[in-house]
DNA sequence: TTCAATGCAAATATTTTGCAATTCG
DNA sequence: CGAATTGCAAAATATTTGCATTGAA
């Protein structure tokens, strides 16, 4: 099963990566990752919740909480901001990728990004700030909500 | 009082502003609007009420809560994220400007950004979706900090 | 004088922690 | 078998709401 972008990543490599941790396979981590990976839908922890579930119903949602937290300290999801709500994941990608997403149903979709190198120094030389990171996250609406709310009106 | 960056705006007007607006001029506000046009770091709703307290003793934390509401209703005020919080704020820059946050210290500067426009053309047409709008934030050092490290070192 | 605004207390919503039972390796 | 993991319940956080009192216009 591979996830929704094809970024080369399946829920088997990502439980390979827990096990090259320390961590245990086990069937509530299995639903977890399954959900995520698969997702083209950026979820937060209760959505993930809902999700796997309905694979494994003893699920708990604590261990979601507790699975997220390994599976972004592997560096396998990452959080996701918007406006109103910041605990939102989705799949990582290799590479200094950014995002675009979808505000009408959270589907997103990864972008290389510009080199803005040049900005950095540029603004490192006005400020006297070192730069560390950065984000650069684009919001707008995806072809299936563009489609709908067509069809809407 | 002018705010920590020369925005132009002072406490003032931003009081004019909730007035023209209908709400009234209360002491509470008086005090929340201080605190937060005259930081020089980004403030959650707890840090405002700590420091707006100390001016007007009586303020309770709901009264922050609810002016910061009004506050960026008007867009005088807008929400900061960062990876592990986000429910701070700043004062509002006029036009579209992006934020340097310092790590440390949550100090902050902002920046013209770059022109964006033709990577969004690019990315409507590689991707189907209507882009809105976009966040582009660096976080790094500013000089106090890079300053007070170099100190204990 | 009137009604918006306040501040307390209580209610919500979300995330974390303690712990006994379970299960992976 | 032993230790990591689970899921429940309870605790801790953060934010919002209800309401009687206060105070701006």
């Amino acid at each position: 099963m591979t996830c929704n972008q094809d970024c080369g990543k399946n829920s088997q490599e990502w439980m390979a990566a827990l096990r090259a941790n320390g961590y245990r396979l086990t069937d509530a981590r299995k639903a977890v990752v399954d959900v995520v990976i698969n997702s083209r839908e950026v979820l937060r922890p209760a959505e993930v919740f809902e999700i796997a579930k309905k694979k494994y119903p003893k699920l708990g949602l604590v261990t979601v909480y507790r699975t997220i937290e390994k599976l972004e300290e592997l560096g396998l999801i990452q959080r996701v901001h918007r406006e109103q709500d910041c605990q939102a994941f989705v799949a990582t990608r290799a590479g200094h990728n950014h995002l675009l997403l979808c505000t009408e149903c959270g589907r997103y979709v990864y972008f290389e990004g510009e080199d803005l190198g040049d900005l950095f120094t540029s603004i490192e030389k006005d400020t006297g700030y070192v730069t560390q990171d950065h984000w650069l996250q684009i919001f707008g609406i995806c072809p299936v909500c563009q489609q709908e709310m067509g069809d809407d009106q």
